[in-house]
RNA sequence: UGGGGAGUCGUCUAAUGGUAGGACAGCGGACUCUGGAUCCGUAAGUGAAGGUUCAACUCCUUCCUCCCCAGCCA
């Protein structure tokens, strides 16, 4: 069976699923969350990691939950969660009344955590970080108790109180879980619940001082919001026992953690630690820079919620931490984009272009089909005149082997237009430069097509210079040029591999008048360069497109094997 | 050198003891008013060695490689 391109995808979570509902597990339930930390912005591995989550809740007929990890009032701003908010709606989401906030459950984490305390299975430490870290032991060596750990439950009590009190400053001690020690598993050896971090918190102020860490407080939230299927990245497989640990020992709602491989893309990092500084150092132009894999960054490319899925769902789901080919991210693209883009002529480096023999001040509206791909969306009138603007590549004086677009003495054609025929060049006197292309026309061709039947080799875009409008287009590459910046030799860093080409910036496009309204948004396949969609910074007065992928480009390969 | 994971064409992913298949990328071709799209063809893989079996990607043993864990981050 074909399971990367089948409508119905079928991978270890879903079948772990399938069972559970089979055996009744969870009483037939499915529901999932997805909880991000509002600390950054959302990039394309979590649009697979929710896509994972949220799209099994929809495949099964259950529920899944957003909800804000806000444990860390320290790295957390409501700016991200606004942010995070828009890109999951964005993406397609809809998870109703279900948003939620751990930051919610703090009075009620603070009760069981009271209750742990009172069976003996937690305790305050005083000891500092330094110390915790030290007697932590090694991961060949066990650690060894603290002080502190076989305090009265009376005193732990009466600690704890005072640490939620305010009474101490930060720093000054924990609540620890009582486990073991001696444990292989790093996690197990008395991890930390509580710190104490005097900080006001996006969502609840400054109400508290103490906050849960992670592994304290995640399975707590999945329990209380009754998540079945609590699934989440590899990394935490270490961190399973004592997710299931805490939820033993209160007798306690407990969902299943399942975890899944990381993705990553080749030639783009994921990291905030690598991206932020790009950000900062204004290397790129902000998170939402086109080049970012964040997804506010893609939106702004030009990729659409369809494709980003297309690509979630034809990638796959496995258990082996994986890299896939960016090439594979902008097949989805075009996919999507080939289907519903419509098509327009838009020159992005212009040559002018002569009709010898076409009448000086005639112009004629030709019709262009809007997309070939999708007979309803009909066509449009397109001006034709004397003067012309074609695409700089589209000419050569002397043309290389396999060229087969304009050269001295060809005839080719203008898409729906007329079939013409080169018949000189005029050069800049000094620097050599072509500055016009001399053509005559066959005025029976009109449309494009020979009443003689006779072909020609190729069809060139193009814009009537008088009626063109102006546009800026900026041409984005791939931010990196290695496949793995992280992957860096002795001696160098990730931004040695920085992309130098990951922008250019074209000032004097001409594109067709139908674009005079264009919206920002909205995509276009500029007919034989690829896809474009109008950025924010357009203005009446400029009309600016980012390039949001190149068509794939037969011509461009036959010149990269000549060299 | 403690613990936990993962190894199938270059990449992603199927085959759950019975012909190692698909997709992307590559290569070649057909078609075309986009060198687009579409279609066809082609090369390419089970980390290694043993073992069990009529039969092993699948089960067993040993080994190798890669990833994660020593935050009062998530």
């Amino acid at each position: 069976m074909d399971a990367t391109n089948s409508n119905r995808p079928d991978d270890f979570i879903r079948d772990i699923v399938r069972q559970d509902i089979k055996t009744n597990k969870f009483g037939g339930r499915v529901h999932t969350r997805f909880p991000p930390e509002p600390n950054g912005y959302l990039h394309i591995g979590h649009a697979k990691a929710i896509w994972i989550s949220f799209g099994i809740a929809e495949e099964f007929g259950g529920l899944y939950n957003l909800r804000f990890d806000d444990t860390d009032p320290t790295k957390e701003e409501q700016k991200y969660v606004d942010a995070i908010i828009q890109d999951i709606y964005w993406l397609g989401w809809d998870w109703g009344d279900r948003l939620y906030f751990a930051s919610d459950y703090f009075e009620q984490m603070y009760e069981y955590a009271v209750q742990l305390i009172k069976k003996g299975k937690a305790y305050v430490d005083d000891l500092s970080a330094d110390e915790i870290r030290e007697y932590r032991g090694t991961l060949t060596e066990p650690g060894k108790p603290s002080p502190y750990r076989d305090r009265p439950i009376e005193e732990n009590l009466d600690l704890f109180k005072r640490m939620k009190a305010g009474e101490f400053p930060d720093g000054s001690c924990v609540l620890r879980a009582r486990i073991d020690m001696a444990s292989p598993n790093m996690n197990m050896r008395d991890p930390v619940m509580y710190r104490i971090l005097h900080a006001t918190h996006p969502h609840t102020g400054a109400k508290w001082c103490i906050y849960p860490m992670y592994d304290w407080a995640h399975g707590l939230e999945d329990s209380i919001e009754g998540i079945t299927h609590s699934l989440c990245s590899l990394e935490f497989e270490d961190h399973r026992p004592l997710y299931d640990w805490f939820l033993d020992e209160l007798g306690i709602y407990h969902p299943q953690q399942i975890e899944f491989g990381r993705y990553s893309l080749t030639y783009t990092v994921m990291s905030k630690r690598i991206l932020r500084p790009l950000v900062e150092t204004g290397i790129v132009s902000g998170w939402d820079d086109p080049r970012m894999p964040t997804l506010s960054g893609m939106r702004r490319r030009g990729y659409t919620p369809e494709a980003i899925r297309i690509y979630c769902e034809s990638s796959g789901v496995s258990r082996a931490n994986t890299t896939i080919d960016l090439a594979f991210l902008e097949h989805c693209l075009r996919e999507d984009l080939n289907s519903r883009a419509p098509r327009i002529m838009g020159v992005l480096r212009p040559l002018r272009l002569i009709i010898d023999n076409y009448p000086e001040n005639q112009v004629e509206e030709l019709d262009a089909v809007n997309n070939p791909e999708d007979p309803g969306a009909g066509t449009r009138k397109v001006p034709f005149s004397k003067v012309l603007y074609i695409e700089q590549d589209d000419f050569r004086e002397v043309p290389p082997p396999k060229y087969y677009r304009l050269t001295p003495g060809r005839e080719v054609r203008l898409r729906y237009a007329y079939l013409v025929t080169c018949v000189g060049v005029k050069k800049d006197e000094k620097t050599g430069e072509i500055i016009e292309v001399h053509c005559t026309y066959d005025p029976a061709t009109r449309g494009g097509d020979a009443p003689d039947g006779r072909k020609v080799q190729s069809t060139l875009h193009w814009v009537s210079a008088a009626h063109a409008l102006e546009a800026e287009a900026r041409l984005y590459d791939k931010l990196f040029t290695r496949e793995n910046p992280l992957d860096v030799e002795a001696g160098a860093d990730y931004k040695d591999y920085l992309n130098p080409d990951s922008l250019e910036i074209l000032k004097s496009c001409r594109v067709e008048p139908s674009l005079a309204k264009a919206s920002a948004g909205s995509l276009y396949q500029f007919e034989r360069t690829g896809y474009f969609c109008v950025d924010p910074d357009t203005s009446p007065e400029k009309l600016v497109f980012n390039r949001t992928v190149t068509l794939r480009d037969t011509w461009a390969k036959i010149q990269k094997q000549q060299k």
